[in-house]
DNA sequence: GCCAACGTTGGC
DNA sequence: GCCAACGTTGGC
């Protein structure tokens, strides 16, 4: 029995983790730093699958869109950075024998023309896609394969 | 900087 | 368990 692939939007701030970032680390592999929603720490926990094709969003910046595309690399583990007083993301609750907060590895493959809002938001197959609705906050999100082909077809037809 | 949306906190 | 206050997110 094989898991059927499964599909995700996830937001960086390019200021912290861009896609060139991404890219330019070695295995142009990133640890997924910083989540602190239960949801979405609970999709990378219980949902997300090595191998599964994430769409790298940029989000608080000067061009929010997708700007790329990954794949999740690891499965879920503690995330370093609750433990760490100096970090931002530092979460004194936390504790090492039980971490509350987990990241996965996720592996860049390739840049892609930014793909802004407003075109997204054009594509009548993307309508329903959660990253567009209003007053979505939740940096990672799950795509349907009906949207992840609609993005292809988007690259596909203009490539840049 | 504004502000809508939503999550979290904490008094009761 | 309710809910108002507050904080954060994130596009604009």
């Amino acid at each position: 029995m094989t898991t059927p692939r499964q599909y995700w939007l996830m937001k960086s701030e390019p200021d912290e983790c861009s896609i060139d970032d991404a890219l330019a680390a070695p295995g142009q592999t990133v640890p997924w730093t910083g989540v602190r929603n239960h949801q979405a720490r609970n999709f990378m926990r219980d949902a997300m699958r090595v191998g599964d094709g994430v769409l790298f969003y940029h989000s608080s910046c000067a061009e929010p869109g997708i700007a790329g595309i990954a794949r999740v690399a690891s499965a879920a583990h503690a995330d370093p950075t609750q433990f760490d007083p100096g970090s931002a993301y530092f979460d004194p609750t936390a504790r090492p024998d039980s971490p509350r907060w987990l990241l996965v590895d996720v592996q860049a493959l390739r840049k892609t023309r930014l793909l802004g809002l407003a075109e997204l938001r054009g594509v009548p197959a993307l309508a329903d896609m959660l990253v567009l609705r209003r007053g979505n906050r939740l940096s990672i999100t799950p795509v349907t394969p009906g949207q992840w082909q609609a993005i292809e077809r988007l690259l596909a037809a203009a490539p840049a």
